[in-house]
Parts: C-alpha cells; sequence; structure tokens
DNA sequence: TTAGAATGATAGCATTACTATCTTTATAAA
DNA sequence: TTTATAAAGATAGTAATGCTATCATTCTAA
C-alpha cells in the first residue's frame, strides 16, 4: 500500500500553487536543501533556480519572494505536525500522556514522513527550529496575519491549549504555555546545538534531556495547587 | 548631577568604536529609530547615511554589515539590563524577590534611562523583541559566539540562573529556565500585539499579565516538591 | 606647525530582487 | 487532428543592496 499525504495550504502563500506542477514540488524540495544548508538569508531565488535547473523568473511565478517561502515551508510543517499529533494521540485519553507525546513530538528529532516525498520532514523540522521565528518577526506580521498565514501555527497552539485544559480547567494560560512549550522546544534544541553555554545539557546533545526540562516546567505549572 | 553610562562593547563588535565618536554615537541612535521604524530587513547603511548626514561609505568604517549593528544593539542591551538588574536588586536578600523583580524587568515596557543620551532604551527594548534572536540565528552563530558577541546575553542568562539556583538549589535546569524566562518576556509580549490569537491575554494588552503568567510559569517550576 | 585621525565626496562593481516579454513545449478539449 | 491554453524556458533589463577604493578636506592634539 503506497499512500500519499497533501496538504492544503492557503492560497494566499503563492501565485501558483507548488504541488500541483513538479517544478513547483521540486522548489519546495530544493527551497528545503538550500535554507538549510546555507541559512535564510544566504538563500536566493537565483541560486534556488540554478540548483532546479530553472531561471529565477521560474520561481517568481509560484512565490511573490523568498519570505513567503519561508511561511509557505513553516505553515507546511505546522500543519504537517497537527496531523502527526493527531496521529500519535489517537485513541489516547489522558490529556497528560497526550501533552507528553506533543512535547517529544516537539522536542526530538523529527523522521522524514514517507508520505511526502518532495519534502524532508526532518530537515523541515531543522530548519522551522533556526529560521521558524523570523516567518512572524517582520514589520508586516499584521497584514501577513490578516491574510490568515499563520493559522496552522495558531491552530497548534490552539490544540495544545486545549490538552493543556483537559488537564487543568483551572490553568489561566494555556495558549501561552502552548507557544512556550512550541518555542521553547525549539529554542533548547537551538542553543544545545549552538550556544550551550545558556541550556543545562552540557555537551551531550541529548534531546531527551529538553524533553524532561520542558515536562518539568509544564507539569510543575498545570499541577493543580 | 549629572552621570554619564557607557557600557565596554567587545571591540569584535565593530571596526571603529562608535562610542568614542560624534558620527559614532549618531550611528547607533539613528539605527535604532530606523529599526524600530522599518525593521531590521528593510534597514540598509544607505538610508542610515541620508538620515544621519554622511555617506554610507562612512557608516561602514564602524561597522562590518547591517547584522554586527543588530548585534552590537542587543549586546549593549543586554549589558545594560544586566547592570539594570544589579541596582533593582541592590540589598535585596530574599531570591525569590529578585526573580521577580527580573520578571517585571524583562516584561514592562522600559523607560529611557537618562544617563545613556543617544541611546533610547525604550525603542531599544521594543527591537530586542522583535529582532533580536535574528542576532544569533544565522549560519555564523558559532564562529559569532567564538568571538564572545553574545556574551552579555549569556552573563544575564548565568545570573539568573544563579538566583534561581539560590530559590531552589535542587532546581536541575537553572539556565534553561532562564533563557525561557528572557525570551518568553519577549515573546509573549509580542505576540500579544501582533498574534493576539496566541495568548490569553486578550485585547486588554497588559503587560502585568506576561509577569502573572511568567511568575506562575516560573515559581511553579522551582517550587520544591 | 604639522602629523595623524576622522570625515566627506565620489566612483564603481557584483549581487539581489524583482518585472517584462517572447518563444517553446506539453496537455487536453473540440 | 487541430487548436487553444497553461506551464516552462530564454533572455533582457532595472533599481536597490552591499559592499570596496580612493582622494580631498577638516579637525585635533603633540
Amino acid at each position: 500500500m503506497e499512500l500519499e499525504l497533501k496538504i492544503k495550504m492557503n492560497e494566499k502563500l503563492f501565485l501558483r500553487d507548488p504541488e500541483q506542477t513538479e517544478l513547483g514540488k521540486k522548489i519546495i524540495q530544493y527551497s528545503i536543501q538550500l535554507i538549510h544548508k546555507n541559512g535564510f538569508e544566504a538563500f536566493t531565488f537565483k541560486k534556488l533556480a540554478e540548483n532546479i535547473g530553472t531561471t529565477e523568473a521560474g520561481i517568481y511565478r509560484y512565490f511573490e519572494n523568498k519570505h513567503r517561502v519561508l511561511i509557505y515551508l513553516t505553515a507546511w510543517y505546522w500543519s504537517w505536525l497537527e496531523y502527526s499529533v493527531a496521529i500519535h494521540n489517537n485513541n489516547i485519553d489522558d490529556p497528560t500522556v497526550k501533552l507528553k507525546r506533543i512535547i517529544n513530538l516537539l522536542a526530538l528529532t523529527v523522521e522524514d514522513d514517507l508520505k511526502t516525498s518532495h519534502i524532508n520532514e526532518n530537515i523541515l523540522h531543522q530548519i522551522v527550529i533556526a529560521e521558524g521565528s523570523k516567518a512572524y518577526l517582520t514589520n508586516h506580521v499584521s497584514e501577513d496575519n490578516k491574510d490568515q498565514l499563520f493559522k496552522p501555527y495558531k491552530d497548534l497552539c490552539a490544540k495544545i491549549g486545549d490538552i493543556i485544559l483537559e488537564c487543568n480547567s483551572q490553568y489561566k494560560y494555556p495558549k501561552s504555555l502552548a507557544n512556550t512549550i512550541i518555542e521553547m522546544a525549539h529554542f533548547q534544541n537551538y542553543f544545545m546545538k549552538y550556544l550551550p553555554a545558556l541550556t543545562d545539557f552540557g555537551n551531550n546533545k541529548d534531546e531527551l534531556e529538553i524533553v524532561s526540562f520542558l515536562s518539568d516546567l509544564v507539569f510543575s505549572s498545570i499541577k493543580q495547587k
């Protein structure tokens, strides 16, 4: 049995849907490669076109600019992660268990999902860690937000917030705690790798320690007093 | 009595010390203005030069590129904040009180410090919220780190981590919790302003709610069990 | 008074970030 | 089989960005 997973993306993210054509899929695939390799700042449509074997103008038919590609990639990632969370928590009733699994999904190395052939989730996860916040840390965040470009991120936060409330319906900051879990899973990972003096995880670089830190943080916060 | 505060900066941050000359101070002053106004992406040395009334080449004598200016500004901010924390916590013994004051300093609107005439700390604080993480989220983070460019941030984290240990010497993640406080103070502020659906603070945009959230998070974590 | 440092003025160049246009190639309906 | 039409290829061009270089001027401290 071969399955293919397709995520429906907000149409405002692109000019032409990259999922619909071969070139489009290549744009996504090679964007992930290049951003991961050289970082988002060094990423240009010219280099991308050269890597794909097409022209710069060709890329511009799909995306307005490279920032839109970043938003697309992160939005795709959050949608995929929400789906991934749904699968992993299928048939689980205990909200505590659900939350723990989410922390694992957020903080541990992601495996490539074979149902999405042109997207390497492992690398995309690393991009979201290192570049993800640049998607919304811009001067045009409000307009982008009006266009619903950050909906997948918000939806995931809302889902996690709901599970937090299932754990403790009295807890006052479910959404803020949800985005704290997400952001901190990534930041601790980044700091562990590149600025280890900022963390307590030393040089063994074990992602399970991040899980421990986050679990401790989350469950002591939502525990009833 | 008129006091002037001067922060000694890492010499690798600049080519010529901006604190030493009038033009240098203007570069700092107007960089803060412009980055705040248009965002870091739209900030260029050309525009900066035009605003100051000098030339692009003139700016390049002080800073290698605009990213160095951002690192300089954030490094300056963290140094200033550490000093500010030291003053606010002077003569305080209770580590819980110290931590609370730090959370306030991080999460609440900063007032302009008149001891630094060319730097508006209130605006700089807003820049650090919206652009600060871009200082280290780059492909050259490790080289920059080797040059100690992020030392002020690390020093502040270490200080906060020590106070956390004073509260509870058994707590296992003082440094990670410290950077969580810092980053989340800023992220909640940013989300509250621009992506309010991500937080629990609604539309009243009251920074004191961020303080409550962070205090709850921090003190339930470090409370002994 | 004079050497050195800082600044000003100007030029230039490679890359980036686009836009436009025209041609060719697939594909799918008539 | 023809023929629309959508996608992609090819090429050109332009303004802004991100620098580096050079030479003249001004300012200041020995």
